[in-house]
DNA sequence: TTAATATCGGATAAAATTATCCGAAATATA
DNA sequence: TATATTTCGGATAATTTTATCCGATATTAA
């Protein structure tokens, strides 16, 4: 469903988020540590979602990620999912078929235009913040 | 959501229950030809697809891949995608999460068990002959 | 101003997926 | 039986994805 970047992304915001709530910045290694994911492959993701103001960085001592304690509730699942894996998801036949006739779809369009709807909506209507607190009830689930 | 190996492989299938419809075998060339696929790369997974039963193969002058026209409305879609994929797109969290709490599983996880299920339940209720039918409308849906 | 710290960004490398090549094996038919 | 045809199966190659390395840049604090 979701590359392996983009799930390394989603838990590496959760992870941030969490500890944005009460104003804490963390650092790369603590969140690849963690996440459990390769610290400079990490790095890499950090920055694209830091260049797409996901995240926000700050270099240099007492530095790290953080996101605006404002924003966590207007950031969703699905914007982190587009920065990193782009919307493919959501777009083209599923079964990898071309022009499609749309007066005559196979018997699986409706139910797969259905599907990825629901899957945009659900990642659209869960934001950081709603997630992040969920997830405090159990912080193991993000490492291994 | 679907690898493109699989993708070829759904393509594939779907075109010859087109013709074993109509009891025609064909040739690995007719089919890399009719999806638009690399002919060596489709030989794999045709091969694959056989030794799971969900194609026939005969090798020879006259030989070539078909599906028992008796099999045709018995075999999934699903079945095609397990073979392939296997079912990583049907377990574990989607988000890459691990030991979530079940007890207080995060605000999208009743989402996802739904989409997952829906998913699952539209590839395993399509068949070969279905599906086929429909496509024979338009037959370039199968080629770019 | 200097030194220490932490992300940035470009170059590589490893691993997984996708794609190609070619001889072997099986089959039809002449 | 001989030959042409077609899939099988193993080795190899190209591409994409995932992962590592390291010097440059920015920031903090002494
Ligand atoms: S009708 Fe079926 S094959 Fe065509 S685009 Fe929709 S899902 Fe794909
Ligand atoms: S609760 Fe959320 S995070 Fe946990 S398994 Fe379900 S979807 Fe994944």
């Amino acid at each position: 469903m979701f590359s392996k970047t983009c799930k390394y992304g989603i838990k590496a915001t959760l992870f941030i988020a969490q500890k944005s709530q009460f104003d804490e910045r963390v650092s790369l290694k603590e969140i690849a540590s963690a996440i459990d994911s390769p610290v400079a492959f990490t790095a890499k993701i950090l920055q694209l979602l830091a260049k797409e103001n996901i995240i926000s960085s700050r270099k240099g001592p007492k530095g790290g990620f953080e996101i605006d304690k404002v924003l966590l509730p207007k950031i969703t699942i699905k914007q982190v999912v587009k920065a990193i894996d782009g919307d493919s998801l959501f777009n083209g036949c599923a079964l990898g078929l071309y022009e499609c006739n749309e007066k005559a779809p196979c018997p699986m369009h409706d139910n797969f235009v259905s599907i990825r709807e629901q899957l945009s909506e659900t990642l659209a209507s869960s934001n950081l913040l709603e997630v992040a607190i969920n997830l405090n009830l159990g912080l193991t689930v993000l490492k291994r």
